[in-house]
RNA sequence: GUCCCCAUCGUCUAGCUGGCCCAGGACAACGGCCUUUCACGCCGUCGACAGGGGUUCAAAUCCCCUUGGGGACGCCA
């Protein structure tokens, strides 16, 4: 193969969503794959809907996921004298023409058809009127009007249209700019794109671009559209399914490899293979194994993808990462190396950032505040619970240093020479140490406290 | 309404050039082991080829129909 050439083109109209997430990451690897080049080009020819603060969100998502680009950035909207030289050519060319029709007065070519059981569409009648640009309003493309289109999609095979389905389609407004399908088929060119590859709601638009290709005499580009992401109720994905933008999930604490990991498994697949490192995706992904089906969102299994990775990361990283998370917990700032020990003892029991910050609560909130749960306290702080706390709290002042070693062994001590099981023990320290019946190992979480919050702790559960 | 696309466990999927599949893996669920707790980890259980016709010695795999989903039909992208 010769070199490929991909594209991603967001309309900057919101921010990164998950599906155009995905297929940017397609792209990004289909290019990243055959050593080609990957293009970001940002349609906002929609002047009412397009906004800068989104072009750079949509940017810093990418970034996030750790997708680069190459050469500059493509604004449409800086390119509509370039998109007219190609409307003019085919003017000039005979392959367009100039329509009077106005916007009303096609809607009701439209109703009529609609009434009649018909497709919806523009009846054709400028076609043959030879207007000039004085008279017409907008140019439309003469689509030929016998044999069909076909191309050979990446992901779905063999697709082929009849032109009867297609329309005169507008190429440009009466305000002068260039369609959506006449400016996507310029650039495409003009950028050298060899794969195009995008979202499922697009399948419809290829044939009427290739048309507009045949016109132009250029060569026609491969297509894969890959399928829509659907919510878990396999319902298309809306504002009721929760976070649907990249960066709501990077809010929430996921890890990037984690989406990224998730998001290319979801519609694509290598064997049995779950977990991929991002060299392994760009030596495995060739465009081929897409699944020509829709698939659901699983939050379930993102989590699950994300604790993985969350396990896997240098414990430094990790804690810089939570470090902003704790902070937003309102737990203040935390030292690194304490950090990092926090999350050596709690990331394998949270599945996100969010989620871990928020579990050293316990060990970074003072003694007097510690919250202890109902049915915990009520079970744990018996009688015979506090005394031990009292006892222990006795032994533990003795313990120098004060560290996992001596308190495991002042701990074991204890139990044994009281002649004790260790299962009536643990569990009011527990208690009173985190407040609930979870968390660490006993004498890390001292070792990590220090001796006078853990003594603090003691004295106020034994109270 | 017309056109296009899709269809394997609850979910993501392997399989799709037919036999190795009375269908494999992962997530979830459930049970167990480990264990002072919660997790992690390990082991196991439940669970699918949408339906009907063909083709064939043989079909999840090929063809047709039905049903069910989705998308498109804009001077939006």
């Amino acid at each position: 193969m010769s070199e490929v050439v991909t594209r991603f083109a967001p309309s900057p109209t919101g921010h990164l969503h998950i599906g155009g997430a995905r297929t940017a990451i397609f792209c990004w690897l289909l290019a990243r794959h055959f050593g080609g080049r990957f293009h970001l080009r940002i349609e906002d020819t929609d002047l009412l809907r397009s906004k800068q603060e989104y072009t750079d969100s949509i940017l810093a998502s990418m970034r996030w996921l750790g997708l680069d680009w190459d050469g500059e950035l493509i604004y449409q909207t800086q390119r509509a004298a370039l998109y007219n030289q190609y409307v003019d050519r085919l003017l000039e060319d005979g392959k367009a023409y100039w329509c009077s029709c106005t916007p009303e007065e096609v809607e009701a070519m439209r109703e009529e058809a609609r009434a009649k059981g018909l497709k919806p569409r523009y009846n054709g009648c400028c076609r043959e009127r030879g207007l000039g640009p004085g008279e017409g309003r907008c140019v439309r493309l003469k689509t030929p009007q016998v044999g069909r289109v076909v191309f050979d999609d990446l992901v779905k095979g063999v697709i082929a249209v009849d032109v009867a389905e297609l329309d005169d389609i507008v190429i440009r407004r009466a305000d002068g700019m260039p369609t959506y399908n006449m400016a996507v088929v310029v650039d495409d060119h003009e950028m050298g794109i060899t794969h195009v590859l995008r979202g499922d709601d697009h399948v419809s638009n290829t044939p009427r671009q290739i048309v507009i290709y045949e016109a132009l005499g250029l060569s026609v580009p491969r297509f894969g559209h890959v399928p829509m992401i659907l919510g878990p109720d396999r319902q298309k994905l809306s504002k009721r399914h929760g976070a649907r933008a990249v960066i709501e999930y990077q809010n929430d604490g996921l890890l990037p490899q984690a989406l990224l990991n998730y998001l290319v498994r979801l519609g694509w697949s290598h064997g049995n293979q779950e977990l991929f490192s991002m060299e392994e995706l760009v030596r495995f992904f060739d465009g081929t194994s897409l699944n020509p089906a829709a698939a659901a969102f699983d939050p379930a299994k993102l989590e699950w993808c994300n604790a993985h990775y969350m396990r896997e990361l240098p414990l430094s990283e990790l804690a810089a990462l939570t470090a902003p998370f704790v902070v937003q917990a309102g737990l203040g700032e935390v030292e690194p190396d304490r950090l990092a020990e926090l999350c050596r003892m709690f990331r394998e029991r949270a599945n996100n950032l969010k989620a871990l910050a928020e579990s050293f609560r316990p060990l970074l909130v003072p003694a007097e505040i510690l919250e202890y749960a109902e049915k915990d306290a009520a079970k744990h702080f018996t009688e015979a619970g506090k005394n031990h706390l009292h006892a222990l709290a006795q032994t533990f002042t003795a313990c120098e240093p004060f560290d996992h070693a001596n308190l495991e062994a002042a701990l074991n001590g204890y139990v044994a020479d009281n002649g004790l099981k260790f299962k009536e023990v643990a569990p009011p320290l527990r208690t009173a140490l985190m407040g609930f019946m979870g968390g660490a190992h006993l004498p890390e979480i001292m070792a990590f406290l220090g001796r006078e919050e853990c003594l603090a702790r003691l004295r106020r559960a034994a109270a």
